[in-house]
DNA sequence: GTCTATAAGATGATAGAC
DNA sequence: GTCTATCATCTTATAGAC
């Protein structure tokens, strides 16, 4: 964590790997995620994140640019993998429903949250901080709507339009607005703040995703069914 | 908003008014609350508080020290108000049902969540920032966890004890998790980050805190009576 | 590709005048 | 109480050596 500096690089042994440019612009773009995690864009210097990657800030900005394009170049980095994993869970459940019994409203959220939860728990710490980095932007008033948008629009609209096809009669207006309460439970609980720890005091933890699962899902299945049950209008 | 430079102050008509030092104060901590709001604790300088407050870096120093406990001065000064608003809506919620029809796991949560939604919607945008500020600190890692405990865990742990009352049977690992979908979900809509907006390509609108009204409270209790119900173990 | 050195300016905080 | 002036440090970013 704390890096060590010299690293083995051109004088470990073997030759010096040849690959060490592309090592070290992941090495800057891990360390930069762990950070912006935890401490937010501005919370964060350049030098720090040089600090940790153990190479010079100077390196940062031959491979990224400004500091804002480093941040982006972290975000988009696993996006990527992310919307992927999601379209292909929802590609099967889709597919495996296709003939015979129905989807259900469970089954679609299921498939929607359920590779974020393995993801964050088999994918090892660089995805933890990288959940907590998109809670984080996602509750961001000044450009964190704009920046949500730009990455993960295409697949919550497909989230959206599959609901829509198992509860025909439902409005988008209900939808969306559930969809909005999801994704503030989802990112919570994937950001493990610890704070459902200290509330709790000690009964739940908030790295216990297991937990998270076998209840988020029936949270907001329910939660979906009795908003749209109940026909709000405003 | 850009602030009138030189106030009328001693130069104004009577005589100075004597209370310039509590109104200053005041100033700055509203200029303080809608910049950490927008940008973070880090994404503000002292300086631009001082720009935006009118007044000189000097005077935010004299008082309120370092710039950390001005920020903990802004979370202090509306949290207050919050707690009691909350605790009385809800003493005044069981006060109803001590005799004649039992409570309800939905009018609990909207006895918990409605004081917000009306002190956003009527409290001016001094208060729309706050609730931006809360929902950031809610989703920080780094020190969130620990600040929400210290200002917000009394009423937290009322709702919970009161929820335990209405559904005996239920366990606190399960309702301290719905808890956290919850506050996910609420933090979210009180912070009107704009997103639904551009995800809903304008059918709703962050700002409709009524639309989250008719809504927010029937989802979280159906979430609530779903987890509860099916007694989830892990 | 990677580092040294450094520019050019911003930052939190204080001492002391008024 | 409020401001002027200022310090010591840190900031992002670049030019140029290797």
């Amino acid at each position: 964590m704390t890096a060590a500096k010299p690293l083995a690089r051109s004088g470990g042994r073997g030759r010096p790997s040849k690959a060490t440019g592309l090592d070290l612009k992941q090495m800057i773009l891990d360390a930069a995620e762990g950070m912006f995690a935890r401490h937010g864009f501005y919370g964060v210097t350049t030098r720090q994140v040089a600090a940790e990657a153990g190479v010079d800030t100077a390196l940062i900005h031959y491979y990224f640019g400004a500091k804002r394009e480093l941040f982006d170049a972290v975000f988009l980095r696993r996006a990527e993998i992310l919307n992927q994993a999601r379209i292909a869970s929802m590609d099967v459940y889709e597919a495996d429903h296709a003939r015979g019994e129905a989807m259900t409203v469970e089954g679609v959220i299921t498939a929607f949250i359920d590779p974020l939860l393995r993801i964050s728990q088999d994918g090892g710490p660089g995805w933890k901080s990288y959940f907590a980095l998109v809670a984080q932007v996602n509750n961001t008033p000044a450009w964190g709507g704009e920046t949500m948008t730009r990455f993960f629009d295409p697949v919550v609209h497909r989230l959206v339009e599959t609901l829509k096809t198992v509860r025909p009669q439902a409005e988008y207006r209900d939808l969306y607005w559930c969809y909005q309460f999801l994704t503030g439970s989802m990112m919570l609980a994937l950001s493990e703040t610890g704070r459902i720890d200290s509330l709790s005091e000690g009964v739940c933890h908030s790295s216990d995703l297991e937990a998270v699962r076998v209840r988020l899902f029936a949270y907001c299945a329910a939660g979906f069914e009795s908003v749209i049950g109940r026909a709000a209008k405003a």
